[in-house]
DNA sequence: GCTTGCGCCTGAATGC
DNA sequence: TGCATTCAGGCGCAAG
């Protein structure tokens, strides 16, 4: 499950192997990788083949490769997206779905076991592709406005946790970061937006870029010439989580044993003790 | 405009 | 053993 650290490595890993670098030849395995290229995948491969990667930029989960003439392919790794560099002879991963080809022999291959990922031609999108001009800044951004998140945050009136994952207000938040940023702030997810004082949203921002910039600092080693990124499980989901996955284990703070609850569709792990639930109409 | 829940996907884990 | 079901989650989208 890539979260905003490790597609910030492999965005680091394309920049270094894929940037200066013409693309000769485009083959799609699935058109379900590409189905956000509403043309489809014939017009995607046409676009692409013969074209110049010029840089590789991010905005939270998503990134794109830009070409020259201001063009972007938009990538998104989606929950099992991986980029792989390899030479051409190489055998094939499993679950590749698409290969471009270099013009030094290598080949950018994106493998994606359950296709959640995908790429598409974004045409004038080399500074930001207008698909994603939703998307909010992530807390990596030099340019994350915490004052404006705090103020926007403040007119929503949902649960926290439901904030923090709507990529239109903070993006790159996963569920797992969420939940391990909340344990470190000691909130419940379901408190609510409107009634959050404003140390509490300071607290959860900066516990935000802590988990990040931790990971970040774990994970931006693990690739080389042959993977750009090995996948999404960094040792950090391995070593560090103190919340996601701990139901049923002390709390590492209290020693309350960790509870986990339905939560949109998925799990949210909390600490009964360290974040006592709000009660109703009271938080 | 804002909030909420569904659907997309596969394969590992679990249940019968 | 083998088949069926459940679960995991980011994000777009439609419905409320």
């Amino acid at each position: 499950m890539p979260e905003l650290p490790e597609v910030e490595v492999v965005r680091l890993g394309i920049s270094e192997h894929v940037v200066g670098r013409t693309i000769t030849r485009v083959e799609v395995f699935d058109v379900r990788s590409v189905r956000r290229h509403l043309p489809g995948p014939a017009d995607f491969i046409s676009r692409l083949e013969g074209r110049t990667v010029v840089g590789a930029a991010r905005r939270g989960k998503y990134l794109w490769m830009q070409l020259d003439h201001g063009d972007a392919i938009l990538c998104h790794l989606g929950m099992s997206g991986q980029f792989l560099i390899a030479a051409a002879a190489a055998p094939p991963p499993r679950h590749l779905r698409i290969t471009l080809a270099l013009d030094n022999g290598q080949e950018l291959r994106f493998a994606d076991q359950r296709i959640f990922g995908g790429m598409s031609f974004s045409e004038d999108g080399a500074e930001l592709p207008h698909e994603i001009e939703h998307i909010a800044r992530d807390p990596l951004d030099p340019l994350f406005d915490s004052a404006e998140f705090t103020r926007r945050l403040r007119k929503r009136e949902t649960g926290v946790k439901r904030a923090i994952l709507d990529q239109t207000l903070i993006s790159g938040v996963g569920n797992i970061y969420a939940d391990e940023a909340l344990w470190r702030t000691k909130l419940h997810y379901a408190r609510n937006t409107r009634h959050l004082k404003t140390r509490e949203i300071e607290g959860l921002l900066g516990h935000i870029g802590e988990v990040m910039h931790e990971a970040l600092e774990q994970g931006g080693t693990s690739f080389d010439a042959l993977y750009v990124n090995v996948n999404g499980t960094s040792g950090y989901f391995d070593r560090s989580l103190q919340a996601y996955g701990q139901e049923g284990k002390p709390c590492q703070r209290c020693g309350t044993i960790m509870r986990r609850s339905a939560f949109m569709n998925r799990s949210s792990y909390w600490c009964p003790t360290c974040q006592p639930r709000p009660r109703h109409g009271k938080f």
